[in-house]
DNA sequence: CTAACATAGGTGATGCATCATCTATTCCGC
DNA sequence: GCGGAATAGATGATGCATCACCTATGTTAG
């Protein structure tokens, strides 16, 4: 048993306050979302996937990779956004395990709806709050931090 | 209507590696904890605010307030944590509608056996991945957006 | 070829978070 | 004092996220 090197001050502050400012930016720009879109923000994150593709179709496995969920996570969730019409299921040929997820007409309609305020919201809250310098330490810092997670997964398994 | 500001390259970066890294952050130390505490993130904040009083009590707005929590999430998460013996509740004598929350013995065991493991995982994940001027940096640009939601906050109410 | 394993996806249970709404109490202006 | 507004907290419904587990299909070592 080793003793505990606890945060210091300098160090707490950083880590408290970005856990603040996530939870806080995160509660604001879903309470935004919902109040002009009828969309959640992990709906919104489905479709700017699904848009970003030219046929608006992925495997279910791509979009828990590209989006870092769980399996599970997908299948609830395109399972409630069928239900709405915001995208559909359909059968992979190649692989009869698979499935595709399509964007709907009605789930292009409502990103295109959504995206501009959403963004604007982005920028206001966050981007143009930060000058170009913080914004790069930024970006620079959770790179960091990602390559250690995905060494640590890397090493897990 | 104006035209649409998109987020450009170096500004996208940024802003999809911080919610990426959060994400994975919050899920790694969520996995972290209750694998060797049965405690999850929520009921960890909440021990260590309680704690971190003299006496071990609050009213449960203070614990909203100091936790950014939505009143009813507290009040919803304390019943939880109630029937599970971490904390319980005292009627409040000066204020008859309020109620304290109060740390049991066996919040306190919890969070005592809890603490160095996740401290410890902060640090190896997060904490000592960065260099004290990106911590700096990290701490200045939270405060920063922090800020900015308060005022919106106030502006609005 | 077949047995073992890995991968794609689905499902039910449970805990988490929010919303709308409710009651009880306190505060505050008149 | 009294009546309206604000505040403290609780509650039920609903959507979100994870876990443990399941089926079906594909892959590969022997």
């Amino acid at each position: 048993m080793d003793e505990v090197r606890w945060l210091d001050e300098r160090e707490e502050r950083a880590w408290r306050a970005l856990q603040f400012m996530q939870m806080r930016l995160e509660a604001a720009l879903a309470r935004e979302l919902a109040a002009d879109s009828d969309l959640s923000y992990p709906d919104y994150v489905v479709l700017v996937a699904l848009t970003d593709r030219p046929d608006g179709r992925m495997r279910l496995f791509e979009l828990a990779h590209e989006l870092g969920w769980e399996r599970s996570r997908v299948s609830h969730h395109i399972a409630r956004m069928t239900t709405r019409d915001l995208v559909r299921k359909e059968r992979c040929g190649s692989d009869r395990r698979g499935a595709y997820v399509v964007v709907t007409d009605r789930g292009r309609g409502a990103i295109t709806a959504a995206a501009p305020g959403h963004v604007a919201a982005v920028r206001r809250l966050f981007v143009d709050r930060l000058d170009p310098d913080m914004l790069d330490a930024i970006g620079e810092a959770a790179a960091v931090v990602l390559a250690g997670l995905d060494g640590e997964d890397r090493a897990v398994v």
